[in-house]
DNA sequence: CAGGTTTAGTTCGGACATCGACGAAAAGAG
DNA sequence: CTCTTTTCGTCGATGTCCGAACTAAACCTG
C-alpha cells in the first residue's frame, strides 16, 4: 500500500498563537493600510461586532501603536474618531546596501520618510568596515533628526546577496568575499536594541512592489537589471518566496547558449554577462575605444540601442520564467530602466512574441512605479508587516 | 508622498470560517495524516486541552468522517480509542486524464484504492465523447465493486491542459481541440451529485508527490516528461502554485537555441519539440528507417542514448528552473522514467554543472517514488484535503 | 486476586471571547 | 430645539476553551 500521506498541514500549529493576537494583528493590518479608518469601518470590513472591534483595539492604543484623533465633522451623525498607525510609535531604520551606493533611510509607522540618505557601500571592503559606516550614518541621521535611538522599533537591511531569512545571515555571496555566514542582525543590535531583519534586496524592491498595487497583481515578478540581473518572486497569496536556501530569483547566471562572455562567476554565457547594465556600459565603453563609463553615458543614442537589445536578451529569459511561473505582472527595476522606453519595448516584443498567448493574454509588463526607492519602500513595508504580526505584537504587549 | 501601501492581508478575511470549523478541520487532517490516532495524542501534537479535542472531534464521528475502533492493548494504561478517517465515509472517483491514456480509480478515505483502471482516452475525440465514456467507466466500477452511487463525495479530473482551478474549466488548451472553456464539472454534476475539482494533470502528480514526503521537502518540483514535457510547482508552504492563469508550469514551450524542430504549438525550438519522449521516439523511428514505435522501442541501448541526450536538454531548462525557484527538490516522472537511470544521470549531470552551488548544495534530484499513479494519488490528495477543509466540512454538516 | 500505577477519556465549573441590544455622544436637518 | 443619523461604550447572554476532578480500562506487584 501507499506510504501515508502528509496532508496539506500548516508548518505552525494553528493553535501557537493566541486567537486574539491574530484579530488585533489583522485589526492593526487593516487600519495601517487605509482599508479602514474607523470602528464601524473596522467592523464592516472584517464582519465583526463593533463592541469585538473596540475590545481588541483597546490594546492597540494602549500600546500606543494605534492613534485616534478627531476627525472633522461633514457627514450626517457622530463624527468617527480616525484610527492610524501612530506616527509616534516609533521608527524604523532601514538599510539598502548594494554593491557599490547603499540608500539608508528613517521611516515612521505613518507611512513617512523621515530622512533619507545615500552613501558609498563597497561591498568588496568587507562587513565590518561597511555595517560600521552604516551604523555611524544610522546615528548621525538619528540625531540630526532628533530621533532618540529608544524610538527605534526595528532594524531592516536589504544586501545583494542570498540570504538565509530566518537567520539573518547571508550565504555564499558571489560578490561580497567576506561575508558569507556574517552574522548581520548581531552587528546593529550592538547598537539598537531591536530586531534586525535582513533579506536580498532584490526580494525587499519586489515587496515595495507589489504592495503598491492591488493584491490581484500577485503573482508578481520584479527584475531588476544593473551591475547584476535578479528578481524578485511574489507569490499569489502576497508572500515572498526565498526558496530553500533563501537563493531564488537568482537569475543572473542563467545562461543563454549563443554568447561567450566570462561572467563573474567563473562561468561562460550567463545572461549577466553580456545583458547586465554593467556589460552593456563596457561594451559601451569598448566601442567608442575611449575610457569607459565617462565617454559612453555620454553617447545616449548608442546606449538606448544597447540596452534595447539587452532587454531582448533578458525578454527571452522572462518569457521563460512567464512560461513557468505565469506570473499577472512583470515589473522591471534596477539602473537599466533609466532607458525605460527602451527597455519596456525590448522586453515586451520578446515576451508577447515567445511566450503562449494563454499565458501573456492578461500579463501586463510595467516599469517600477517605485524607481529607485522600491529596495526602501519594500523594507519599510517588511518592517511594518513585521511589527504588525501576531508575534511582533505580542512582543510589544510583553 | 507614497501611495499607501497595501499591507499583506490574507485574502479571505479570517472571521469568515468559524474558529470552531478550522479547528476541527486541523484535527480531521492530523488524523487522515496519521500524525495522531487518538484523542490524547491530538492533544498532546495540537496543545489543546484533552477535553477541547474531544469536544471538536465529536462532530467528526457524528457525521461518520471519522470512526474510532478498539485498540489492541500492550501498553501501560487503558488503551486508546484508534482514530481513522472511516473508510464507509465514502469514495472519491478519480480521473487522471492523459492525451492518450486514461487512469480511473475509487478511493476510500482511508487511503485505499478500491478500484483501478486504465482506459483509451483520445482527447481529440473532443470532450462530450471522453467525459461519457470516463463517466460510464465509472458507473460500471462501482457496480462492480458493490459501490452505492450516492456514497460519492467527490470527483476528481485532471487534464492534461491549463485549467481554471476556480471555475473547473479548460483554458486554451493547445492540444485539446474543442475543450475550450468546456464545462467540465456540470458534465459529472449530472451523474454524480457531488463536488467536482478538476485540475491539471501535473500538478495533480506534483501534489502526490509532495505528499509522500516530509514537508521539508518543499518548496519541490516535478517534471514531467512524456508526450509533452510539463512541471507542476509546490511552494514552501505546501500549497500548489497554478499561477494567475492556472497555466504555471507549462515548460515544454520554453524554447532552446539551437534547435530547430517545429513543435506542435506552431513555434520553433520548443524544448518539448526535440526532448519530449514523443521526440525520443519519433527521432529512434528515424534512424532506424524502420516504421516508427515498434522497431524503435525494440532496440533499447539506442533508445537509453537518445534518453540520456534528451534528459540533458531537459537538464538545462532545470537548472534554470533551480536558479529562479531554488526548490528543495526536484521529483522527474512522465514516461521517460521508464529509462530512470539515463534520465537521472542526464538531468543531475547538466543541473549539477551549469547551477551554482548555493542552490544546488542541499538540492535533490530524484525519480518519482510514485511512477505512474502519482497522477491519481495526487488526485486522491486534492481531493481528501477538500473535504476536510473548513468549507467541505461545513457543507457536510449542513 | 486485591490494590497500586499508568494512560485514556469524560464531566463540569470558571475564565474569557464574542455577540446583540441598549444607551450616550456628537453632529446635521428641519 | 427636537429629530435623525452615525459612532462608540457598556452590559448581560451565549458559547468556547481550559484545567481539575472523576471514571474507565488496562498492566504490575506482591
Amino acid at each position: 500500500m501507499l506510504p501515508w500521506l502528509n496532508l496539506g498541514l500548516p508548518r505552525t500549529t494553528p493553535a501557537q498563537t493566541s486567537h486574539a493576537l491574530n484579530l488585533s494583528s489583522y485589526l492593526a493590518r487593516l487600519v495601517a493600510s487605509g482599508q479602514a479608518t474607523s470602528r464601524s469601518e473596522l467592523a464592516r470590513v472584517t464582519g465583526l461586532a463593533r463592541s469585538t472591534v473596540s475590545e481588541h483595539l483597546a490594546p492597540l492604543l494602549r500600546i500606543g501603536l494605534i492613534a485616534e484623533h478627531e476627525a472633522e465633522a461633514g457627514a450626517r451623525g457622530r463624527p468617527p474618531s480616525v484610527l492610524s498607525l501612530n506616527p509616534q510609535a516609533g521608527v524604523i531604520l532601514v538599510a539598502d546596501i548594494g554593491a557599490a551606493r547603499g540608500r539608508l533611510a528613517i521611516a515612521d509607522f505613518g507611512q513617512h520618510f523621515l530622512a533619507e540618505r545615500s552613501i558609498r557601500t563597497d561591498v568588496a571592503r568587507g562587513p565590518d568596515t561597511v555595517l560600521a559606516e552604516v551604523r555611524a550614518e544610522f546615528l548621525q541621521m538619528l540625531a540630526e533628526h532628533q530621533v532618540p535611538s529608544g524610538s527605534v522599533r526595528l532594524v531592516v537591511v536589504g544586501l545583494p546577496a542570498p540570504v538565509d531569512f530566518a537567520s539573518g545571515v547571508p550565504v555564499r555571496p558571489p560578490i561580497m568575499p567576506g561575508w558569507d555566514n556574517y552574522p548581520v542582525p548581531e552587528s546593529f543590535q550592538e547598537t539598537f536594541a531591536a530586531p534586525v531583519l535582513v533579506d536580498n534586496d532584490v526580494n525587499l524592491m519586489a515587496l515595495g512592489e507589489a504592495r503598491c498595487r492591488p493584491a490581484s497583481q500577485c503573482p508578481l515578478l520584479y527584475v531588476k537589471a544593473s551591475t547584476g540581473i535578479g528578481c524578485g518572486i511574489v507569490t499569489h497569496d502576497g508572500q515572498l518566496h526565498r526558496g530553500a536556501d533563501g537563493a531564488a530569483g537568482d537569475i543572473g547566471h542563467v545562461r543563454v547558449p549563443g554568447h561567450d562572455a566570462v561572467c563573474r562567476c567563473g562561468a561562460v554565457g550567463c545572461i549577466e554577462a553580456f545583458a547586465s547594465y554593467a556589460a552593456i556600459l563596457r561594451k559601451a565603453g569598448a566601442d567608442s575605444g575611449g575610457n569607459a563609463v565617462q565617454s559612453a553615458e555620454a553617447n545616449e543614442a548608442q546606449l538606448s540601442g544597447l540596452v534595447r537589445t539587452a532587454a531582448g536578451e533578458i525578454g527571452e529569459v522572462i518569457a521563460m520564467l512567464v512560461h513557468f511561473f505565469n506570473p499577472a505582472v512583470i515589473v522591471l527595476g534596477g539602473r537599466m530602466t533609466q532607458y525605460g522606453d527602451e527597455m519596456l519595448a525590448g522586453v515586451r516584443s520578446v515576451v508577447y512574441r515567445r511566450a503562449l498567448p494563454l499565458a501573456t493574454r492578461r500579463l501586463s509588463v510595467e516599469l517600477s512605479t517605485l524607481g529607485n526607492r522600491a529596495g526602501t519602500v519594500g523594507a519599510v513595508v517588511l518592517g511594518v508587516e513585521h511589527v504588525l504580526s501576531p508575534q511582533g505584537l505580542r512582543s510589544m504587549m510583553l
